[in-house]
Order: structure tokens, then sequence, then C-alpha cells
DNA sequence: AAGTAGGTGCAACAGAAGTGCAATTATTGA
DNA sequence: TCAATAATTGCACTTCTGTTGCACCTACTT
């Protein structure tokens, strides 16, 4: 708890009561989440205070968004010394069309993608679908 | 004309006055669009047409439906000879940052992604954003 | 020409995202 | 300590994209 507050004020925000809340909610959910699914954990809160919520956090390099084709944002917390607000995330995310669940794979970093003459990357977004492994494995 | 009926016609679908100048629209524009782009373009026609064309150009193996990360989908009219309703599109995609449009890349084909035990790949999504060509070379 | 299947237009709705403003809570410093 | 100030939260409302139901129209079939 006390952890959770140093992290988010070496971030440079302060660490408020509903702040905690969702920081502690989102590490131990472990995979992305939506606007809507942290709306229905916390039904007490309002949802745009859950929606700005996200926003400073992923201003603060706390989380990052995901778009992982279902057409909602998702978020997940960002790795330890990850500087996504930087540089671009560089790891990919695995979509469950099973359990619909989206995953960072922060170990599979994504390849050196080369472009045609005049074309200058700055991000690479990276989605694979498929089955996870938890459902594939019953 | 007679050529895009045949090309409609080939696929199943009916070559309707609409559908052709939607697909010919398409042809000439080169770069992905959305339907509000089209709904734009064809002012006198419906919203809800043009949705259901698209889906009947996505269903019938016309258009495919790519996602940019811009947050609405985008449809550009499939290769010759892609079978993307059969198997995954694999070319990438690139959104340009500064001009806001979308092209497929379609000699460049998405590599092989390993992924963990467990994991299956049904379908990959790759977008790469930055500067175009013609943005850059200004 | 009548019957039928498919296509189109209108109205309405759902969900996600985003904004303005007032109320509340936390921090500052006199 | 306590008023002033700044940040955070809650409520109401709007916009945009995507989607569906239903009525009407149009084009093929026999
Ligand atoms: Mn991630
Ligand atoms: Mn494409
Ligand atoms: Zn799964
Ligand atoms: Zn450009």
């Amino acid at each position: 708890m006390r952890e959770i507050e140093e992290t988010l004020e070496s971030k440079g925000i302060r660490p408020t009561a509903m702040r905690i809340l969702i920081y502690k909610y989102m590490v131990e959910k472990e995979i992305a989440l939506a606007l809507t699914d942290i709306e229905n954990a916390f039904i007490k809160s309002d949802r745009t205070t859950l929606y700005r919520t996200l926003k400073t956090f992923e201003e603060n390099g706390i989380v990052h968004q995901i778009d992982d084709g279902t057409g909602t944002a998702k978020y997940a917390i960002c790795e330890e010394h990850c500087n996504c607000e930087l540089e671009q995330d560089l790891h990919l995310h695995f979509h469950c069309n099973s359990c619909d669940e989206t995953v960072c794979l922060t170990e599979h970093k994504i390849p050196h993608i080369n472009l045609p003459e005049g074309y200058k990357a700055k991000d690479v977004n990276l989605v694979v679908k498929g089955i996870c492994d938890k459902c594939s494995g019953q």
C-alpha cells in the first residue's frame, strides 16, 4: 500500500485513495482492462473519475493504452523501467478470441520492420489474436 | 465500369449502381477509408446503405477492414488474388501522423511472430505509425 | 405481370469517449 | 489554526461510431 503510494508519487501524481485502489486493482488483474471493466469493479465511483484517472496514469507513464482491435481501449500497468511516454512501447499484445482477454507479452519485443523509401516509423502496434494458454489448455 | 461489374459479380454480389460507385471511389482513393469518409463523398446516399455495402464487400473479400489505432475502422480494396476472407491478411498498414492517412503496404508482409507456450495465433495486426513518404518529402 | 428476394432509406438505439461546471477534498502559507 | 488556493471528483450532457428494425422500393424470376 505504502509501496503504491510511493510509485504514484515518484511519477509525479498525488496518491489519492481512488488512484491507489485503481492501481492496486490493475496490478492484481494482470490483464489489460477497459474503462468499463474498471467501472464495474468500482460501482461507487463515477465513470469520469475513472476515465480521468486512467488518462492521468497514461500521461505519467503508469499505464499504457492498448488497442487490441476490439474497438474499446484497454489499459495495462507499465513495467518497472518502461519509458513508453518517451519512446514507443515495444512489446506485443495478445487478444484471446475465446476468453476475450488481452494480455501484454512484455518479453516478446516487436521485431524491426523495414518500410518503403520515405516512410519514417515513430510507433509500432502489433496485436496477435488467437487462443491463449489458459483457453488452449482445456 | 463493365470491369467493376464483373469483379463484383465474380465475388457473388449484385453490381448495383451504388456498389459500383463506392467500389470505384475506393479504388481511386488508394488509401484506406472510414465510413465517414465515404459518407462525405456520397452525401446523397444514406449512412446505413454505405455501412452495409462495406459490410457486404468485406464478407465477400472485396475490401478488408483495417484497425489503424485511430479508433475508427478503415476499409481498403483487397489485392487481386488476396483471400483474406479465408486466411488472415498478412500485409502491414501504415498510418501517417501528419496527413492522417492510412495505407496498405501490401508488399510488406508481417514477419512470423513466435509466442509463449500454449498460445495459438489466428490473426495478426501490425500497424506502423509515423510520417509517410508524401509528408516526409517536403 | 405478379411474386419474391434483395437493396435502400429513415428512425432510433447502444456504447465509448470526451467536456463544462459545480461540489468536494487536499494543500499551502499567513 | 484557518482562510485562500489548487487539485480531484461527481453529475449532466454531448458527440461520434457502429448497429438494428422496419417499411418501401427495385430488380430478377417464372
Ligand atoms: Mn502492454
Ligand atoms: Mn490492407
Ligand atoms: Zn483465453
Ligand atoms: Zn502523410
